[in-house]
DNA sequence: CCTACCGATCGGTAGG
DNA sequence: CCTACCGATCGGTAGG
C-alpha cells in the first residue's frame, strides 16, 4: 500500500494530460481526435470520459497550468532585490529552459490557446496581456534606470516571447545543440540586444 | 472587353484563396471548414470546387506562394554588393514588411503548413531547411568578417524569424505603433544584438 | 473500462 | 453555380 511518492503525478488523468499535450503539439487541437488519443492511452475513447469531461477541458487545464506557473514565476521575479536586467535574464532564462524541458505543454498553452471556449478564452486572453504588461514594466523601468537602451518594451516583449517559442524548431531539429549551449546562445543574443 | 489591369489579380480563383488565407489564419486550417469559406466568398460549398481542387490544395497553394516570394528575395539579397550587417537588415526589413502587409497568408504559410500533405510536405520542409541555412550563412560570414559578434548562428536565425513572425500579436493589438514604427524598434533590438 | 450507438459535421461528387 | 446527397469521422452518451 502508499505508492511511492514524487514530485510527479502519474495518477489516470495526468497520463491522459501529458499524452493530450504530445498530440495537441503534434497535430494541432483541431487535427487531434479523442480515438487518436485513446490509442495512445491504450483504452476505447469512451473510456477517456470517466476521467475528463471534454477534449475542450483538456485544453483548459494544460492552458491554464502553464498560464499559473508563468504567473507564479513572475511574481518571484519581480520581488528580487537585482537590477532590472537581471531580472529580465531570469525570466528570459526561466522561458527557455521551459520551452527545453517541458515543450509540449508550453507549445500547446502558447499555440493552441485560441481553441478555447468562454468564459476561458477571455480569462486566458486576459492573463496573457497582464503577464506582457509585466514584462513590458520591467524593461521600461530598465530604461529609466539607463541599464537599457531607449527602445519600444512592448515591441521588445514581443521579439523576446516569440524568439522562445521558436524553440520548438530547435526540438526538430536534427544535429542540435544542448539545451544549455541554446540557453546561453539566445541570452547573449536577446539581453545584448538590450544593452547600453 | 478587357479588364483593366493591375498587379492584383481579382479572379475568382484568386478571390477563393484570398478569403481562404483570412480563413485559415483566424480559425487554423482543420477548424475551418469549406462551408465556412463558401459562405465568406458568397456561394455555396460545391461551388468552390469549379475553382479549386480540394481544401488542401488551396493551403499547397498559400505556403508555395509565400515561399517563393521569400527564396526570391533571398536571392536577390545574396548577391547585393554590400556588407553582411546590411543584408541581413534588408531580410529582416523584407520579413517585417510581409508580416504587417501580407500577414494572412505569411502567417498560415508559417503556422499551418504542417497540414500539407506529401509530397509536398517533405518539399516545404525542405525548403524552408534551406532558406534557413542560406540565411545562418549570411550570419557566419558577418562573423568571418568581424562585422558581427561571435554567435551560434543557427539560433541567431532561429531567434530572428520566430520573433518577426510574433508580428502577428502586434496586429492583434489595440493601441498599436505604426508599421513603419515597428520595423523601426525590431530593427534596433536584432540587429544590436548582433552588432560587434 | 467496454460495446453499441447517436446526431452533427466534414470534404467532396453527381448531375443538371 | 445550385440542389441533393454520400461515406467517413467527429465528440460524446447510455447502459452495463
Amino acid at each position: 500500500m502508499g505508492r511511492i511518492k514524487t514530485s510527479e503525478n502519474f495518477s489516470r488523468k495526468n497520463i491522459i494530460l501529458n499524452k493530450a499535450a504530445a498530440l495537441f503539439k503534434e497535430k494541432g487541437y483541431q487535427a487531434a481526435s479523442m480515438r487518436d488519443l485513446a490509442e495512445i492511452v491504450g483504452v476505447e475513447a469512451a473510456s477517456l470520459y470517466n476521467h475528463i469531461k471534454s477534449k475542450n477541458d483538456l485544453l483548459n487545464e494544460i492552458c491554464f497550468k502553464v498560464a499559473n506557473k508563468y504567473n507564479q514565476k513572475l511574481s518571484n521575479i519581480e520581488t528580487e532585490n537585482s537590477t532590472c536586467l537581471s531580472k529580465i535574464e531570469s525570466l528570459l532564462r526561466f522561458h527557455i529552459q521551459e520551452m527545453v524541458e517541458n515543450f509540449e505543454e508550453v507549445f500547446v498553452s502558447d499555440r493552441e490557446w485560441k481553441h478555447l471556449i468562454e468564459p476561458y478564452l477571455t480569462n486566458f486572453q486576459t492573463q496573457r496581456k497582464t503577464y506582457r504588461k509585466r514584462f513590458a514594466a520591467m524593461i521600461d523601468a530598465g530604461i529609466k534606470n539607463k541599464e537599457i537602451k531607449k527602445i519600444d518594451s512592448t515591441t521588445a516583449v514581443l521579439i523576446m516571447l516569440h524568439a522562445i517559442s521558436g524553440i520548438e524548431s530547435w526540438h526538430r531539429s536534427k544535429q542540435k545543440i544542448s539545451g544549455k549551449a541554446l540557453e546561453e546562445s539566445m541570452i547573449t543574443i536577446l539581453v545584448g540586444g538590450l544593452k547600453k
